[in-house]
RNA sequence: GCCGGUGUGGCGGAAUGGCAGACGCAGCAGACUCAAAAUCUGCCGGGGGCAACCUCGUGCCGGUUCAAGUCCGGCCACCGGCACCA
């Protein structure tokens, strides 16, 4: 009998030993191939890990184990994405320097995921906050710079007006600010912007040659948001000027009734003598200028506008005298700030022309566009359109875009929802921006070797009520002299967004101590592209969008051998708590003594949604304080141990969808487990898989081996229960059967597997140096099967086959179990169907 | 409104178009125990039948097929994201 498994004396011994030896350390090996995993790297807040946190952590060290197991070079880093929000508002509120919050966080991290066993190369530990980290931010911002692609622009921020303080989008909730609750208002600030939109094109292009689940493609494409369209150029009556509108719909040119300008349009500030009811014009500007992003939301159904009084356009294709409006559901940020409208066949244009009493002419027939705006572009032939009666929406575009640049009244044009990139934060704790300000020179560049531009300490961290950040009150800091004409100058205040640091950081984990580039030639080419990218749904737009944008930036110059950085990238779903309100969550016996308290179970939901609010409703809810249904993964570790965690985040359902967490379920992986370690008492001589487990044991790595490529974690370890409970059965288990399951297992249970392995399999080395078990695929199948015999489509008897046995002998012996003969009796044949080792299907008449 | 996802026992969840419910949890029964826990073994979708067995069953309605949780068409509900992008 060998002693109890006892995570607590194993766990701890084998995190040591695997440091000791530097298990998971790589230096390139060009004899090997090379394997990057990467897992997103965490913002170490106060709160500790979460155990959303290990889900694709583990997920990616069972791959990395195996990758290593079937003799590739893994790289599988970890660090921290340290600067941002929650950090410096704790440092605000605490007057804590964030550094020191940033580096208690940080350990508190460090020591959580090390007590969970993952096999990350820690010599590769980077860390956004450090200096030697963040002067390549700022080098690779500074090459944007040069090569045009970082500039300045007036963009409106968030501004509470309680606190007198620049929020992030993240802090404005519901429209008012997230700590006093106060009206948050749209400011206007200088603010550094990097021009994504130049890379829109090649961001959509390379997801042609990446490896991403479908709808991280598609999430990235509707980002960007490619439209194919035309720009038309409207005429203005009486004057020398020309009002270009961008649309989708050229080919209803003939229905445009009316013409709409954003607010911001400078026609209006360029015809103020002509506009007749300006006074009326400017105030609603000034109203739409104030209302926040939450309201324009909010407002969105119901139109608002004025007519320009004195101007109007002339329709290019009938030559109409149309009216032009002024209304803020046109954007001056997309287009050309201006629209043709044509309510027939464009649901906002409907509903303006509906409100103001203006014409709506049917051009596409095929809907009832006095009632409705019938934008259907499959169905319908062009009407009341002259030339273009009775083409198709599609051959009508092109032939109105073809008309239009012959006349040279318009052309093609593609445009895009992608906006360019606010980099600008009016905050503390980010990268200083590298730029200083000349009044001779304008922006200026700091020199290289200037970098990294440290940050300075400040007394207070809180933002300037002008809303600036905290670095402007740093006048010694901000006082400097100009790099190009030794002048007089200041520096930049803004400091960058959390998304710079996140923006590269799998291109420093290669080479991370490099003191002359932010990675090495040699580095670069021997590890890049990360081979598979995990992360959460949460960060598929903006950090990959961004990421993939800097990395075709470095790309393009030279820096990078390689033009998208990720070569495979998957999602994980979040881990959930139950609601303890929630009806279906109480106990059968709770259930029935609410049932019996309200009457019905109708009316007991009712109750617990007055007393609990509407809340109650949803039984799986994002774990909170308030609700009491935080797990703590320390509490986890110490009470079941860190494999009965990694095994049980692993179970709890399909990686790649959302799951809430169940200690009773914890309960069971760690009893599998216990199984596991059992087994070594039933241990009996052999080096060969038993003949009546040779079929299964080649199943089982089979199935284990693909289900781990595959992310579908929870069916390769339901596979090795399944193994487990059949040596059970048996009584006994060969070594050669053990040390497979072992091997298997290690992947997802490294510490428990490796003691195991060294009791029972001395003189062998460790597990992680062992290789991947393999698999006959000749031997995963049965000689003989179990078929299904059914009679029109139900089965109505089982049947052993072999599994090469002749059609005619599976029927023959099909006919003569009795049931089956009973029910044709009287009957006629009209055909059988025979799928090979899996049914027979008799139709009768 | 648009995009994406999900819907299967009491619960988490399995099922290349081929025996729905693998594996786990909870529950029930038995073994062990003075007893309980732990452990081991068995049962475990609903309805009917003493039983062999019959019958219904994968959100709803229709279709394709010898055969549909799976494919097609039309809905419904919930979750996530985006949201006046012309």
């Amino acid at each position: 009998m060998n002693r109890e498994y006892s995570p607590k004396d194993i766990e701890k011994k084998w995190q040591d030993i695997w440091d000791n030896e530097k298990a998971f350390q790589v230096r390139i090996d060009k004899s090997k191939p090379k394997y990057y995993a990467l897992v997103e790297f965490p913002y170490p807040s106060g709160q500790g890990l979460h155990v959303g946190h290990p889900r694709p952590y583990t997920a990616m060290d069972i791959v990395s184990r195996k990758r290593r197991m079937q003799g590739y070079n893994v790289l599988f880093p970890m660090g921290w994405d340290a600067f941002g929000l929650p950090t410096e508002n704790y440092a605000i509120q605490n007057k804590i320097h964030p550094k020191i919050v940033t580096k208690n966080n940080v350990a508190r991290f460090k020591e959580q995921l090390k007590s969970l066993g993952y096999s990350f190369d820690w010599s590769k530990e980077i860390n956004t906050t450090d200096e030697n980290y963040y002067k390549w931010t700022q080098w690779i911002f500074l090459q944007l710079f040069k090569k045009g692609l970082a500039y300045k622009s007036e963009m409106p921020i968030n501004f509470c007006t309680s606190c007198k303080v620049g929020l992030a989008n993240e802090e404005v909730v519901n429209g008012v600010c997230e700590r006093c609750g106060s009206e948050v208002i749209r400011k206007m600030q200088s603010q550094w912007m990097l021009k994504i939109t130049e890379y829109a094109d090649k961001l959509i292009d390379g997801l042609n040659e990446v490896d991403y689940i479908e709808k991280v493609k598609i999430s990235q494409k509707n980002w960007i948001g490619r439209s194919e369209g035309a720009e038309v150029n409207f005429k203005l009556k009486d004057k020398d000027e020309i009002l270009t509108v961008y649309t989708t719909r050229p080919d209803t040119l003939f229905g445009a009734t009316y013409m709409v300008i954003s607010p911001e349009h400078p026609l209006i500030e360029k015809y103020k003598a002509d506009i007749a009811n300006y006074d009326e014009v400017a105030g609603y500007r000034e109203q739409a200028s104030k209302k926040s992003d939450f309201e324009r939301t909010e407002l969105a159904k119901d139109k608002t506008g004025v007519c320009l009084k004195g101007i109007s356009a002339i329709n290019p294709v009938n030559n109409k005298e149309i009216p032009v409006w002024v209304s803020d559901y046109v954007l001056m940020s997309y287009g050309t700030g201006a629209i043709m409208a044509v309510p027939a066949h464009d649901t906002r244009d409907w509903d303006f022309a509906k409100k103001f009493g203006l014409p709506i002419i049917e051009v596409v027939a095929g809907g009832d566009v006095q009632n409705e705006a019938f934008t259907d572009v499959a169905t319908g032939t062009l009407c009341n359109s002259d030339f273009l009666d009775g083409l198709e929406v599609s051959d009508a575009k092109a032939a109105i875009t073809k008309w239009l640049e012959e006349k040279g009244i318009g052309h093609k044009k593609i445009n895009f929802k992608l906006r360019d990139w606010v980099f600008s934060r009016q905050r503390y704790w980010g990268e200083p921006i590298p730029i200083v300000k000349c009044p001779c020179c304008g922006y200026v560049p700091l020199d290289e070797s200037a970098l990294p531009l440290r940050l300075p300490e400040v007394d207070s961290y809180m933002p300037t009520d002008t809303g600036e950040s905290p670095l402007a009150a740093m006048r010694d800091w901000v006082e400097t002299t100009c790099p190009k004409c030794g002048g007089k100058a200041e520096r930049e205040t803004d400091t960058m967004p959390q998304w710079a640091g996140s923006s590269w950081y799998f291109l420093r984990y290669i080479d991370p101590d490099n003191k002359d580039a932010f990675a090495s030639k040699e580095a670069i080419d021997y590890w890049m592209p990360v081979d598979w990218y995990n992360g959460g749904m949460e960060h598929t737009t903006l950090h990959l969008l961004y990421s993939r944008f800097w990395h075709k930036f470095l790309y393009d110059q030279g820096l990078v051998s390689c033009s998208e950085p990720y070569k495979k990238r998957t999602s994980h779903g979040m881990i959930l708590g139950l609601n303890p309100h929630s009806f279906v969550n109480q106990t059968a016996e709770e259930q029935k003594r609410l049932i019996a308290e309200y009457g019905s179970e109708k009316e007991a939901r009712k109750a617990l949604v007055e007393k609990y609010g509407e809340m109650a409703e949803h039984p799986i809810v994002k774990m909170s304080k308030s609700l009491g249904n935080v797990i703590n993964p320390d509490d986890v570790v110490n009470d079941y141990g860190a494999d009965t965690m990694r095994t049980y985040e692993m179970f709890i359902g399909a990686f790649d969808v959302s799951a809430a967490w169940s200690m009773e379920g914890v309960k069971g992986c760690r009893r599998f487990l216990d199984r596991v370690w059992k087994l070594q008492d039933m241990l009996v001589d052999g080096d060969t898989y038993r003949a009546e487990f040779e079929t299964k044991m080649h199943q089982t790595i089979k199935k284990v081996s693909n289900d781990f490529e595959e992310l579908k974690f929870n069916t390769a370890i339901a596979a090795m229960m399944a193994l487990v409970n059949e040596f059970f059965k048996a009584n006994s288990v060969t070594r050669a059967e053990y040390a497979t399951l072992l091997l298997l297992l290690n992947p997802v249970a490294p510490h428990m597997t490796e003691e195991l392995w060294k009791i029972n399999f001395a003189g062998k080395g460790r597990v992680y140096q062992q290789k991947w078990p393999e698999f006959d695929e000749a031997k995963t199948i049965e000689a003989n099967v179990e078929i299904a015999v059914q009679i029109n489509g139900k089965v109505k008897a089982t049947l052993v086959v072999g599994l090469d046995e002749e059609v005619e002998s599976v029927k023959e012996k099909a006919h003569e179990i009795k049931a089956i003969a009973d029910l044709m009796a009287g009957k006629t044949v009209v055909k059988e169907i025979y799928v090979k080792g899996r049914i027979l299907n008799i139709v009768v008449k």
